[in-house]
Parts: C-alpha cells; sequence; structure tokens
DNA sequence: AGCCTTTGACCAGCG
DNA sequence: TCGCTGGTCAAAGGC
C-alpha cells in the first residue's frame, strides 16, 4: 500500500512511473535465428531510441505527425513519420530491407492492450513466429511489414483525440520537452496514455480498420478512463488464483493462470486501487492457440482498438508487458502523463537462468528474478528517479544478455552503443 | 453446473 | 534456524 510509499518526489516510487520490458532470454537456436551477438534492441527499444536519440520532438509531435500524414493515419503501407530524423534507425533497416520500412499490416497477434495503464505484448512471442506470420514481408521482398512506428501512429491515431487532450492539454509541457531527458519520455507518453484510457482490447485481423474506424468515430466519444475488471485481454483466457499485497507494492497483486488445459502460463497483475493496472509480468508460453472465447469485456463495445499479435518467444516462452508502476494510487492523469522512454536499455542477463522468462514493462529493473528484484527495487528507483521526474515512466527493453538480443520478433542490427550519463548500462 | 473470484493459509526461497 | 517475502493452494461464495 501506500505505507512505504512516500509521495514526495523523487522517491524511489517515482521510479516505478517508468515502464520497462524486460524481454526473456533467447534460446540458442533463436540466437542462431536471430544472428546472435551483434543483434540490435527490439522495436520497443529501437522505437524508444529513435525518439529518445535522434528526435528532439516530442512524441505526441511525431504522432501528429503520423496523423497529418495522409498515408499515416489507419492505412499500415506508409512509413511512419517518414521525413523525420528519428527515422534514421528505420534508414538503417532499410538497408537490410531493401527499402521500406514498413508492414504490411500487423503481426497477427501484437496486442497494445487499451486498458489503462497497460501496454502488452502477449507471451508467446517468437521471431520465427513473427517472421512467418502474414503480417511480416521479408527484406527480400522488399518490406518489412508494419513499423512499430507505424504501430505506434496507428494507436495514435485513435488516440489524438484523447492523447491530445490528457497528455499536450494537460501536460503541455511534456510534448513540449525536447531536450531533457524527459523528452525522451514523451515518445510513448501518448500511447500510455490512451491505452490507459482505453477499454480492453479486441483482437482482430483487421486491426487497421478498427484503427481508423474508432479513430474517426468512437474515440471522440470515449471516456477517458474506465475500470476494467480483467486484467487484460489477450486472447487467452485466465483464472485468478491468488491475489496478495506485495512488499514495497503500491497496489496488490494478482496471480492468474491461463486456464487451457496443460497450459502453464501465468501472469501477475497488478492494479491499483481505480482499476488502473498498474504492471503485468507475464510467466511462460501460451503452447495453445489464442482463445477464441472473449471474455465478456473483450469486445471492442467502446470502440476501442487495439493492436493485438501472436508472438511466439521459443523455448523459453516470453512474457511482456508494459505497465505504469504507480507510486501511491494512481490517477487518470497520473496515468496520462504516463510516459516511456527507450532508456535503460542494459545487457543483464539474470533472466537466463530462469526457467521462465519475463517481460514487464513497469518502473523497475526487471532483468532479475523476483527474489533478487525485491533488494533492489528500491534502489534502482532511486537511482532512476535521480534523473527523471515522477510522471516520466518509460519503457525499458531489458534484453537477457549482453548483447542485446530481443525476442520481439523482429531482426534488429546494432548500430551503436553509448554510455548514458545516469544510466548504469550501455546504450 | 461450471467457472471464476476472494481470501486466508501454507509453502519455499533467501538473507 | 528463523523470519520475511513472494507465490500458490484450496475452500467458500458469487455469477
Amino acid at each position: 500500500m501506500a505505507e512505504n510509499q512516500p509521495p514526495s518526489p523523487p522517491s524511489p516510487s517515482s521510479q516505478s512511473a517508468r515502464p520497462r520490458i524486460a524481454l526473456p532470454p533467447r534460446s540458442s537456436m533463436e540466437n542462431l535465428f536471430m544472428g546472435g551477438p551483434g543483434a540490435s534492441p527490439g522495436p520497443m527499444t529501437l522505437v524508444s531510441s529513435f525518439f529518445a536519440e535522434n528526435d528532439p520532438r516530442s512524441f505526441s509531435q511525431l504522432l501528429a505527425g503520423a496523423m497529418d500524414s495522409p498515408a499515416g493515419m489507419p492505412n499500415v503501407r506508409h512509413n511512419f513519420l517518414p521525413s523525420q530524423p528519428v527515422q534514421q534507425a528505420a534508414v538503417e533497416n532499410k538497408e537490410d530491407t531493401g527499402g521500406d520500412f514498413r508492414f504490411q499490416h500487423r503481426p497477427a497477434g501484437l496486442v497494445v492492450w487499451q486498458q489503462p495503464g497497460m501496454f502488452t505484448i502477449p507471451p508467446g512471442l517468437s521471431p520465427a513466429s513473427l517472421l512467418d506470420s502474414p503480417g511480416f514481408v521479408p527484406p527480400a521482398q522488399g518490406s518489412f511489414g508494419m513499423s512499430h512506428q507505424q504501430i505506434l501512429a496507428q494507436v495514435s491515431s485513435q488516440a489524438q483525440t484523447q492523447a491530445q487532450i490528457h497528455t499536450q492539454s494537460e501536460y503541455p509541457s511534456l510534448s513540449a520537452a525536447s531536450t531533457s531527458s524527459t523528452s525522451q519520455l514523451q515518445p510513448f507518453s501518448s500511447i500510455m496514455s490512451l491505452q490507459q484510457q482505453m477499454p480492453p482490447p479486441v483482437r482482430d485481423t483487421n486491426i487497421m480498420k478498427e484503427l481508423s474506424d474508432v479513430s474517426q468515430s468512437d474515440q471522440k466519444s470515449q471516456p477517458p478512463n474506465f475500470t476494467v475488471d480483467k486484467p487484460t485481454d489477450d486472447g487467452y483466457n485466465w483464472r485468478k488464483y491468488g491475489q496478495k499485497q506485495v512488499k514495497g507494492g503500491e497496489y496488490p497483486r494478482s496471480y492468474y493462470k491461463c486456464t487451457h488445459p496443460k497450459c502453464q502460463v501465468k501472469k501477475k497483475v497488478e492494479r491499483s486501487l481505480d482499476g488502473q493496472i498498474t504492471e503485468i509480468i507475464y510467466k511462460g508460453q501460451h503452447d495453445h492457440p489464442q482463445s477464441s472465447k472473449r471474455t465478456k469485456d473483450a469486445g471492442n463495445s467502446n470502440g476501442t482498438v487495439h493492436l493485438q499479435g501472436n508472438f511466439d518467444m521459443g523455448s523459453e516462452g516470453l512474457t511482456r508487458n508494459l505497465s505504469k508502476s504507480g507510486e501511491g494510487l494512481l490517477s487518470n492523469k497520473d496515468l496520462e502523463s504516463f510516459q516511456v522512454t527507450p532508456e535503460h536499455i542494459s545487457g543483464s542477463s539474470d533472466s537466463e537462468e530462469m526457467g521462465e522468462t519475463e517481460t514487464r514493462v513497469d518502473g523497475r529493473d526487471d532483468d532479475e528474478p523476483e527474489s533478487k528484484r525485491r533488494n533492489t527495487e528500491v534502489q534502482t528507483s532511486e537511482q532512476a528517479s535521480s534523473h527523471r521526474t515522477v510522471t516520466e515512466p518509460r519503457i525499458i527493453v531489458q534484453t537477457t544478455s549482453e548483447v542485446d538480443l530481443l525476442d520481439d520478433g523482429y531482426r534488429w542490427r546494432k548500430y551503436g552503443q553509448k554510455v548514458v550519463k545516469g544510466n548504469p548500462h550501455p546504450r
């Protein structure tokens, strides 16, 4: 509860506002597939890097740019912010893809939770499956499918009415910041805000259409926030088997198991008292297709759009989650100001020792087992908060090895490394 | 009736 | 060995 989370920033909890993604270890085969050492970070990392290092503008601004582009909206066949400097990394990829850095459409199963405070890519994500997915077009075909930027742009497109209102209007400084470290947090802020405001996602194969439809109609009528009863609707059915108040955690942690027979996938969900999901941690890998049975709130009754994909992370399974770790109770504004940055792309490899892998997006380093993390949460929080504001959550894509291998289903080429001041891990 | 949630108790790992 | 903590179990109740 709040008993151990002093509200005054910078506090340890302030760091918790920074979401992170810790990717699970990759199997040897996957390493081979992905090219092993030298492989570059995953999409989140890359996207984040785009904004953080190559573009001084806020993510909202970038999103606005995407919106302004005739091809940038629901239509998936366009480059995200093609004319902007943040595309440098994309250009890098172009070298490999032979041209357009884009998706034909989103990979099946790629999920961007539209639930409050959550941005999740579900477990079961793997390079191979993603590459095989219809949404991915091999470089040889001259296309790279829909880029992450595009996904973000699409998400943002539906979020424009809300994200702009909540993120930019209420927190104009956030989008205005461009040179400070906080500006690096900006890129995902709109998305996060959006997601936090969004109802449960709806899986579909025509996300673009939904994005378009929603962005054009339903979006404006969407309530800024809502409470969800289900932790997620990621296409799987979950049964809650426990709940506990974790020490140091602001919110109770719920434990879910996949209800599919023989499926051992579990997830932990932390939810604020107002129903906002603040953290989700997946464990394991679904060895079954997503259930056709949809949860009650799975529908897009609210016009919510989500991106969903099915990734197979391989032998170790994958968990990905993005959430806002809150400090104290998260208000709507807190969620709206939720920002994500590419910082802290670390090469910690502790998770490689784990039989299960976790991925999370929250404000903590997550490359350590739970037991270890207990001892380091406060420390890392303090470290992070020392150079970051409270309302600057980030997406941290952490690889499980020193070579920045990310099981995000994409192939990345590392084009640089740098030690960032205040960050113990090279970027 | 079946499934899910709740919740206290129990178990295991760690320092 | 003990206490702390996170994770899990399982009975009870609800939907």
